[in-house]
RNA sequence: GGGUCUAUAGCCAAGUGGUAAGGCAUGGGACUGCAACUCCCUGAGCGUUGGUUCAAAUCCGACUAGGCCCUCCA
């Protein structure tokens, strides 16, 4: 397996450091609003890593954290707390806010066919291990204590900003004009592992610590929820882009501080998807969600598709022009598979399986290329072979594309009956050449979502969604 | 200003030195009462510009355009 690793800015061999073991971790969800389809895109492709590594022999062990607290907003930098602001604008505590969007989050990864990782961590859960590392960081000297928060030193590492490549001097000193100096810190790079000052006084959860009541930075809780659940060596580090710095970078200097070794060796970033104006917020523009979507007719795997069809080192446009191009993709994907099922004899050619299994392999062994895979998808389709040598291919690729692929659309017995029924009218009304009460049939039955196909064997339908 | 990434047909894209995969859309045809579905056919010389090479979308340089990051506030 080739990836890039954001650390060498090169396409790597992967090697875990437990052979076929992998330690996989991902900075999950602020859970002060819903997600929207850009925070997802990462977690799709977070997704398929997970199962094209478990396709390719790996065993998984994936660990996410919940932020609920502590963590700044920077959609719009007020310099406020993302998880307070949210339970302001909803007349609810933080707690309240916290599991009404987690959960909201985890119906998003089930619409998506995202496999929830074993290990969900809540970083309100594991205030204990904050202050054991942040403990041991003040005892070795990388930490420090000022205006009553503690600080990491930034200068006591050789190689600061080594995700980055950026030059201390040539850093724009608040690039973001709406963020305040502290003037507790020692340089300018040092950042905050707890804090018991804050300017916010209704800040609402607060824990008791060696250093008084107060609350975790934010890059803190990552550090510890990886080491306390992966270990303290930790095979791919995950997120989106725009975590490489500052956040990612301080966790890399807390958990090798804390640890005295190398901790993790590959990471994975996925790019930002874009609207046509830029980076995608929950400030500006149209505030595209799972159920946005779904309420405008669309079904959220076309969504997991449009990723699917893109790669994730490459921004993405979104657009409804593009979503309509790939859910007419889908649904010639889905009609073509559904006509292999009605006549599936025929036996497994097995040699034709261990090719197409090899080419799949190879795409996605190929830095995640999801593009390619599709394409061997689609050449599957093509091929001069039986139809059950194709569905068992398709049902094999579904293990990692999780795209529904072989999935009967679930009809109630109630509206079969009535499609029975209007298809029994129409056959009649044709038959009688009354064409005008066919189509209007026909009509009645599209606005309902249902599409009648005639066909040499009679009259057949399909539910688009 | 610094860092970093990207630039292939209307859209999504593959391509990692030898003369442009695939999907969707478009147009044409077959099928149909008309459609839809399905099937067949249909398109670009790769942002611009220098260079390396027998040979470049692929390597190097410059330029142009665009995206993201530049925290320590909470």
């Amino acid at each position: 397996m080739k990836l890039y690793n954001t650390k060498s800015r090169k396409v790597e061999e992967f090697i875990p450091n437990n052979n076929d073991s992998v330690k996989m971790y991902t900075c999950g969800p602020t859970v002060y609003h819903y997600a929207h389809i850009g925070n997802l895109r990462c977690y799709i492709m977070e997704d398929v890593l997970e199962k094209t590594l478990n396709y390719l022999g790996y065993n998984v062990t994936r660990c996410m954290n919940i932020t609920d607290v502590g963590h700044l907003s920077s959609d719009s930098d007020t310099g406020e707390d993302k998880m307070l602001k949210g339970a302001k604008r909803e007349h609810k505590t933080v707690l309240e806010i916290a599991k009404m969007y987690t959960e909201a989050f985890f119906e998003d990864l089930k619409k998506l066919n995202i496999k929830k990782p074993e290990i969900i961590a809540p970083a309100t859960d594991h205030i204990d291990e904050y202050i054991k590392v942040i403990t041991k960081l003040l005892e070795k000297g990388y930490a420090y204590k000022s205006n009553g928060n503690i600080y990491f030193d930034i200068t006591k590492l050789d190689d600061y900003y080594t995700l980055t490549n950026h030059k201390e001097d040539e850093m724009v000193v608040g690039a973001r004009s709406d963020v305040l100096e502290d003037a507790g810190k020692k340089n300018q790079g040092d950042f905050v592992l707890w804090f018991t000052k804050s300017k916010f006084e209704d800040q609402e959860l607060k824990w008791d610590s060696p250093w008084g009541l107060g609350y975790p930075g934010w890059h803190i809780e990552c550090s510890c929820i990886s080491m306390k659940y992966l270990g303290e060596y930790l095979d791919i580090h995950c997120g989106g882009v725009d975590n490489i710095f500052p956040h990612h970078t301080n966790e890399i200097v807390q958990s090798e501080g804390y640890l005295g070794h190398k901790w993790c060796n590959y990471w994975f970033h996925v790019e930002h998807l874009n609207d046509e104006t830029g980076k995608m917020s929950k400030s500006k523009g149209e505030f595209l969600t799972v159920s946005l979507l779904e309420s405008k007719g669309y079904n959220p795997l076309i969504y997991r598709l449009f990723c699917l069809q893109s790669h994730y080192r490459k921004q993405l446009v979104f657009s409804y022009l593009g979503l309509d191009n790939t859910q007419n993709t889908y649904n010639k994907l889905k009609n073509k598979i559904n006509s292999l099922k009605e006549n599936s004899n025929g036996e497994i050619d097995k040699t034709i399986i261990e090719e197409y299994q090899n080419k799949f392999k190879q795409a996605l062994e190929n830095d995640l290329n999801t593009s390619s895979a599709l394409t061997i998808l689609f050449d599957v389709l093509k091929l001069d072979t039986t139809n059950k040598t194709k569905l068992y291919l398709i049902e094999d690729f579904d293990k990692v594309l999780s795209l529904d692929l072989l999935k009967d659309d679930q009809i109630n017995s109630e509206l079969l009956e009535y499609i029975n029924k209007k298809i029994e009218e129409r056959k009649l009304a044709k038959e009688n050449k009354d064409y005008t009460l066919a189509d209007t049939i026909r009509e009645e039955l599209e606005s309902k979502s249902i599409y009648i196909k005639d066909t040499r064997e009679g009259t057949t339908f399909e539910v688009r969604k």
